[in-house]
Order: structure tokens, then C-alpha cells, then sequence
DNA sequence: GCCTGGTCTCTACCC
DNA sequence: ACGGGTAGAGACCAGGCG
């Protein structure tokens, strides 16, 4: 017997024989990677009787008749549980092999005393971290064997004997630090359409670790099985516990899965020898005793970034800027490698590429870290899941530690209810306005009353007025007391991070503990903040509608409070959304405010900014505003959609500068016209012009073909996938007929064809009349030829 | 058959 | 595969007109 100190990377479990045993990857501080076994931990769930029904030995026999020999029940015993709140006796169903708890399931659901099964649906990998209170990249200390165990690429393989226990956090130490990073990113050669993997080849697999990156080539292996099997070398060489990609669990790992299948090379590239990538049911690829994380999804959740290639998003976040590498676009592969002259520069934008991953690893990964560790969901699974399914294991842990049942999930039909209430600007410019901002008001309202599904007294309980909290409008109560479990997870949540935010304080800021402690609060609040949109989720387990209903209710009480004492005050109110107010910014009637809110109604409000100058365009959330700090912060308007072309957002922006900064109208409306010339005479790039458009559906699932629509059925018809998820980018193109029939893939326009017409109509026109017609501009105005670009023909 | 206005569909945004 | 509120463009369609 020995201890083993180790950080859980992962785990997984086998069946051996009659029984599971869990597998935990790991590594130790001295730098092994190492496998525990641990036997022992049995697969279980829970039975509530129906009403009326007392859990006695009969009941008992009951279930335990259910039994089978491959994998018997091995106990059934009566236990204390609570269930939304209410305590509840159930019987605790145990047995040997996981998959044997959906066999017994129904089974037990059929029996006449049953009134519903718990708990079932929990996989049993989950319910032993769960029940452990082991979550991934923390680090535990275990009672072990060391045990010769063959068959894993691991520096030793141990037996848990004794006992697991975290070792406590002396000094804020990076999850990620000394772990093994690898990038990688496959090019095919395709010469017509998209790749397909009985077609066409790989012909590079570039790779990118600490030490740099290089390219397996297909010239240089001379056969793609022995490109793959360079590429499984090294992989095994390198031995990674990361592996990143971006879109690799959807492109990259799939294309190779099946290649190499074509092909008869075996991918094995796990830490379990002959374990080949395997895909979930949710698109996540597995890779046994390693953690594949496609940075993608990630890159998806960026606000603010329309377009979400590889390159943009490096660019973005400062890890490799387009201006200093080598952009290659997909369809223009083939040409790159059968040219010998450009070949190279074909490796060099797949070794940019590549590089450029494992940049993004480093910004993506310590807050993905940070999650897994606050949610206990692992981490190639943490990145991939939705902010529901992450706030709902958090809960799930939090319920198994309050002895709460967890409700099964069922689907049930989306419910719609009142959401926040929005207040309608007048158009035109203001000066000096400051933002206040309640500070995160759904969270406070369900701590201060109370709300969630065990608190909320359903039908026509009686209960005296006195004794709940009573939604505005909606009338939905809630008890006062005790302490709900939403509230008692908001209100652990909320000290969790303040205790960071205090450690956070004596820190150095931008030291590596600051970033590692900043990262896990912001985790925090991200759970934090879910909780009012989980209960208002169909598919929620404790899905609440009446909860949710009830806070933007009170939402909506606070805000038109909050205006009513503004005004009272003599403060001009010119805007509102949900929780933010913008008014005069008077310094002591909005402290004045600010100190009612806080102290009359109980709620925290602090001003989020101050704009010097801010015009509204007259409709509800499109806005743009000049900060004191300088900033033109643009709201909702075109400037900051996707699906306008670069140019028009680009003008948009350029008109706002100029009437936000310089104040002038006149300078507005004549750079807009001379866009509006330049365009005409063919001075701008088609990039500028091509419209993007996200596909939501497969093309022919369309009721409305729009015009991305109709470029996706091109690119369809000429052999490139298109799915749902993909964004089209496309232009307008000269001819007659419906709008979306002259749309055009943009990889297959040229200049000279495109609708200018469309383009000043339809783009640059509406763009700046949005912000311009505000100051009484007319879009004739702006189609008049601007001074020293009149010709003769403007007097005729 | 063509024009017009109202409605529906679709996307992307705000908080 | 977390919520509702919102703007705006273009497709679609019914009804009026001649």
C-alpha cells in the first residue's frame, strides 16, 4: 500500500467480468501519467412509491424479483431523501453493471407501487465523481497498489485500496500547467466540392506542441497509410493530454476516422492501446485517457466576431495576426499543392494554421479549466456542452449534497411567458448620459424572494399571505422559509465568489494566480447568471416556469420603480432594457437615485457608463453612443451584424464617428456620397461586398428560401456540403427576378457582375440613413453627387 | 395580370 | 440543447384594380 498523489485528467470505466470498475487518468507532480482502477463503486437509482404506499419488505421483494445473473441486484434498502424540498422515503436500488440500471429501470417502473424512478438517467462514470466528490484536474490523494496491468500507454497503473481525498489547494496552483499540449489540422485535396473521405486524400497533418510544429506530408511518406501512421507516432511520441483542434470534432477526427478505416490503418492513438477516436452521441469525439477539445466550440461563444474562421479568431484574440501568415482558402487547396511552386507555401498556411490552434488553446483553455473544475464535468465534454447542461450538473452535485432527489428529465413542449420590459427612445442625439445597470438583478431577485420549484406553492395550497412572497402580476408565490435550493446554490455561489474576488484583491493583477482566479469567477458568475434561464428551459430537470415568469416579473417592477423615482427626482429617463436605465447624467440626482434603489427597494445599482454624446435611432435596442473615454460604443445597429456587408457597416461606422466626434452632419452625408462614387466606379474590393448569412437547417427544409438559401443550393448542386451551422457568404448579383435568386456563392462571383444598384439601395443607403435620418438627412440627399463630382449631366 | 399592403419567415441582435 | 423582446429585410399571398 502506497499514497499517490495525482491531478484527474479523466475517467472512463470498464466492465470486467460481473462487475465496473472506474478508471481515473491522471498525472503525478513528478511528471508520470498514470491509470487508477477503482473497483468497488456499484451502479444505482431510486424508486418512489406512488401515494399510500408504504416501502416495507413486500415492496422490497417486489424489485429484488426483478434481479438478473449477469448482473443481479445486489441491495435494495429504504432511504431518507428529499424531493423538491419534501422529505421522501425511497428504495435505493443497487446492482452490478451500469447498463443493467436501464434494464431495471423499467422494469421497476412498471410494479403497481411505483410512482417514478430517480435518478436513473445519470451515467455511471458522472455518479461515481459525483458521489466522490472528485471533480476533473483537481488534485487527490489516493490509498493504492501498484498493479501490472497491460494495455494502457501509461507510466503505471494503480488499484485504489483505501481512501480518495483531495488534496487541499496550499497555493493557487494552474490546472494546466506541465500538461502536454498538441494542435493539429488535417488538409485533404479536393478538387471539386467537399472533401469526402472515399475520394479524396490527406495530404498534410500538421502538428504544433510547447517545442513548435511541423507537417507530416503525404510527398514526403509517399502513401497516406504511412502519413497516418507518422502522424499516430507522433501522437504516442509526444504522448499529449490535450488534444486541440479547431472543428476537428466534426471535420478532422471523422475524416480520418474514415480514411483510415478505407485505408486499413488503425488510428490508435489513445492511452488504452487499440482505443481509436470515438464519437458521441452529441458530435464530441472521445479519446481514451486523453482530452480532445475542439476550440471551436468555443470560439462560437465570442460576441462581437461574426465570422468565426480559424484566422478571424486568431486575429481576434491576438494570437496571430491575417497581415503576418498565409491564408489559403479551402477551395483553393488542389491549385496550392499541384503547383511545385506554391506547395510550400501551401505547408506554410497549414503550419500557420496549426499554429495559430494551439495559440487559441492558451486563451480558451484556463477558463474552459476553470469550468470543469466549478462544474465537474470533464473537460473535452465542459467545452462542448451548452450553459444549461453545465449549470445542471453544477446542480445536480449540489443536489446529491443536500441528500435532494434529482427530477428525471422529460421533454415536455416549449412554454413561452412575459419576459423584460423595454422602454421605446425618442430618436435624436443627447448629451452627458449616464448608463445605471442593476447589478446581476435576476440572481438578486430569486435570492430576496426566494424563487425556485421546491419554494413555489403550487395549486391551491393554502398557505397564509404572510407566509410568502407574491410575484407582482403574475400573482405566483413563494414560501419565505426555509432557504430554497436555488436560492441556497445562488447564495453558495455568490460567497464562493466573493471569497475569490477577496483573495483577488491581494493579488497581483496580471500575475498568473490573478488570471487563474479572475478565470474561475467569471466561471462562476456564468453559473450564477444561467440560473433564472435554466428554470424558464422546457427541457430543464428542474424546469420552472412559474419561477421564471415570476423573476422577470419582478424584473420588470424593479426597473418601472426605479423610473418612476428618477422622473420624481426631475431626472430625464431616455432609455431602458431590462435592468439598465439611461438618464441626464446630473451627478446628485443620480446618486440620489441610486441610493433609493439601494436603500428604499433593496436592490444594488451602479452606473456602467457615461456618454458624452449617444444618439438613438428611435427604435428599441439599436443605439450608438460616445463615452468619455472616447469609445463609440454601437448597439444593436447594422455596424454590428453579421449580415450586412463589410462595406455598408463599415460607412455606418464611419457616419457615426463623425456626427458622435466632429458633430457634423454635412461632413457625414458627404463622405457616405463619396463612398457611394467609389463604389459606382468599381474602387471597392468584392470582399467588402459579401453578405454572410448563417444556414439553420438543411436547404430544403426551408418554408422561405432566402438568399443564402439559394447560394447554399448552389454550392449544394456543385458538390460542397453545406449543413446547418455554416454561415454563406454571398453577393448580389445583376439579372432580374426575386432578390435571392441573383445571390450569388461569393468564391464563384467576379466583380464586373455584381449588382452595384443593390448594393448603394439596399446596404450603403438604409446603413447611414439609420443613423443620419435621426438628423433630418433625406436618402435623396445622400444619392446626390457630392461637390467636385458633379458632371454635366446633374444640370440637365 | 399587376400592384399593394399586410403577414409570415428568417436572422441576428440586446440584456 | 438557457430565457424573452426586438428590428428589419424579403418572401409570400390575398384582394383590388382595370
Amino acid at each position: 500500500m502506497e499514497q499517490l498523489t495525482f491531478q484527474l485528467l479523466d475517467a472512463s470505466y470498464e466492465v470486467i467480468g460481473p462487475e465496473a470498475r472506474v478508471l481515473l487518468w491522471g498525472r503525478t507532480k513528478t511528471g508520470e501519467r498514470v491509470l487508477l482502477f477503482h473497483r468497488g463503486f456499484r451502479p444505482y437509482f431510486y424508486i418512489i412509491p406512488r401515494e399510500g404506499f408504504s416501502l416495507g419488505s413486500e415492496e422490497i421483494e417486489q424489485v429484488k424479483l426483478l434481479s438478473k445473473p449477469k448482473s443481479p441486484i445486489i441491495d435494495v434498502s429504504v432511504v431518507d431523501r428529499k424531493f423538491f424540498g419534501r422529505p421522501v422515503k425511497a428504495l435505493k436500488v443497487t446492482t452490478m453493471i451500469p447498463e443493467y440500471v436501464r434494464v431495471y429501470r423499467e422494469a421497476a417502473a412498471k410494479l403497481g407501487f411505483v410512482e417514478r424512478v430517480l435518478e436513473a438517467d445519470i451515467r455511471y462514470t458522472m455518479r461515481y465523481l459525483i458521489d466522490n466528490n472528485v471533480y476533473p484536474l483537481r488534485w487527490y490523494r489516493a490509498t493504492v497498489n501498484r498493479v501490472e496491468k497491460g494495455g494502457y500507454r501509461v507510466d503505471g497503473t494503480y488499484e485504489i485500496v483505501g481512501s480518495l481525498e483531495e488534496v487541499e489547494e496550499e497555493e493557487i496552483s494552474d490546472p494546466l500547467s506541465d500538461l502536454r499540449i498538441m494542435a493539429f489540422d488535417i488538409e485533404v485535396y479536393s478538387k471539386e466540392g467537399s472533401p469526402d473521405p472515399l475520394r479524396d486524400n490527406v495530404i498534410i497533418i500538421a502538428i504544433s506542441t510547447q517545442e513548435g510544429s511541423k507537417a507530416i506530408r503525404l510527398d514526403v511518406e509517399g502513401s497516406e497509410q504511412n502519413l497516418i501512421k507518422a502522424f499516430t507516432r507522433e501522437i504516442l511520441k509526444e504522448d499529449p493530454d490535450i488534444i486541440v483542434g479547431y472543428n476537428q470534432d466534426r471535420f478532422d477526427w471523422p475524416f480520418l476516422k474514415e480514411r483510415s478505416s478505407k485505408l486499413g490503418v488503425k488510428l490508435d492513438v489513445g492511452r488504452r492501446i487499440g482505443a481509436q477516436p470515438e464519437t458521441s452521441v452529441y458530435g464530441h469525439v472521445s479519446i481514451a485517457g486523453r482530452l480532445n477539445v475542439d476550440l471551436y466550440n468555443f470560439a462560437e461563444e465570442i460576441p462581437g466576431l461574426t465570422l468565426k474562421t480559424l484566422e478571424e479568431v486568431a486575429e481576434f484574440l491576438g494570437v496571430k495576426k491575417k497581415s503576418e501568415r498565409v491564408i489559403i482558402p479551402w477551395y483553393r487547396i488542389p491549385e496550392y499543392w499541384d503547383d511545385p511552386r506554391k506547395r510550400e507555401t501551401l505547408i506554410r498556411y497549414a503550419l500557420d494554421d496549426v499554429e495559430s490552434t494551439y495559440g487559441l488553446s492558451g486563451k480558451f483553455l484556463p477558463f474552459g479549466a476553470q469550468l470543469s473544475t466549478t462544474t465537474g464535468i470533464p473537460l473535452d465534454h465542459v467545452m462542448a456542452a451548452s450553459t444549461g447542461f453545465r449549470l445542471e450538473w453544477r446542480l445536480i452535485r449540489e443536489a446529491y449534497k443536500r441528500g435532494e432527489l434529482v427530477p428525471e428529465r422529460v421533454e415536455r413542449p416549449p412554454a413561452s411567458y412575459t419576459g423584460a420590459l423595454v422602454l421605446k427612445p425618442e430618436p435624436g442625439i443627447k448629451e452627458n448620459v449616464a448608463v445605471l445597470d442593476f447589478a446581476s438583478m435576476y440572481p438578486s431577485i430569486m435570492v430576496k424572494y426566494n424563487v425556485g420549484p421546491d419554494t413555489l406553492v403550487r395549486g391551491n395550497e393554502e398557505v397564509s399571505d404572510d407566509e410568502v412572497n407574491v410575484a407582482p402580476m403574475v400573482g405566483h408565490r413563494f414560501r419565505k422559509t426555509p432557504d430554497g435550493f436555488f436560492k441556497g446554490v445562488l447564495l453558495r455561489f455568490l460567497k464562493w465568489r466573493r471569497d475569490i474576488k477577496s483573495r483577488l484583491k491581494r493579488l497581483k493583477p496580471g500575475s498568473p494566480e490573478y488570471l487563474l482566479l479572475d478565470q474561475r469567477q467569471r466561471a462562476i458568475k456564468v453559473l450564477a447568471n444561467a440560473m433564472y434561464g435554466y428554470m424558464g428551459w422546457s427541457g430543464a430537470r428542474w424546469y420552472c416556469k412559474e419561477c421564471a415568469e415570476a423573476v422577470t416579473a419582478w424584473g420588470r417592477e424593479l426597473i418601472l420603480t426605479a423610473i418612476n423615482h428618477a422622473r420624481k427626482l426631475g431626472l430625464k429617463v431616455y432609455y431602458g432594457d431590462t435592468d439598465s436605465l439611461f438618464v441626464d447624467y446630473d451627478k446628485e440626482k443620480v446618486e440620489a437615485l441610486i441610493k433609493y434603489v439601494e436603500e428604499e427597494m433593496g436592490f444594488e445599482i451602479k452606473i456602467d457608463k457615461i456618454y458624452k454624446r449617444i444618439i438613438f435611432t428611435g427604435a428599441k435596442k439599436r443605439y450608438a453612443g460616445l463615452t468619455v473615454d472616447g469609445i463609440i460604443d454601437v448597439t444593436g445597429l447594422e455596424a454590428v451584424r453579421g449580415d450586412w456587408c463589410e462595406l455598408a457597416k463599415e460607412v455606418q461606422l464611419e457616419v457615426l464617428r463623425i456626427v458622435l466626434i466632429k458633430g457634423s452632419t454635412r461632413e457625414a452625408v458627404d463622405y457616405v456620397r463619396r463612398v457611394i462614387n467609389d463604389l459606382r466606379s468599381g474602387r471597392i474590393p468584392l470582399e467588402k461586398l459579401v453578405i454572410w448569412k448563417t444556414l439553420t437547417r438543411r436547404p430544403s427544409e426551408y418554408k422561405v428560401d432566402g438568399a443564402h438559401v439559394k447560394a447554399a443550393l448552389i454550392l449544394e448542386k456543385m458538390g460542397y456540403k453545406v449543413a446547418p451551422g455554416m454561415k454563406i457568404g454571398y453577393v448580389i448579383v445583376k439579372g432580374h427576378g426575386k432578390l435571392s435568386d441573383r445571390a450569388k456563392p461569393f468564391i464563384l462571383a467576379s466583380p464586373d457582375e455584381v449588382d452595384i444598384d443593390y448594393y448603394v439601395e439596399k446596404q450603403i443607403i438604409p446603413a447611414a440613413l439609420r443613423v443620419l435620418q435621426v438628423l433630418g438627412v433625406s436618402e435623396n440627399e445622400l444619392k446626390m453627387r457630392s461637390r467636385g463630382q458633379r458632371s454635366l449631366f446633374d444640370f440637365m
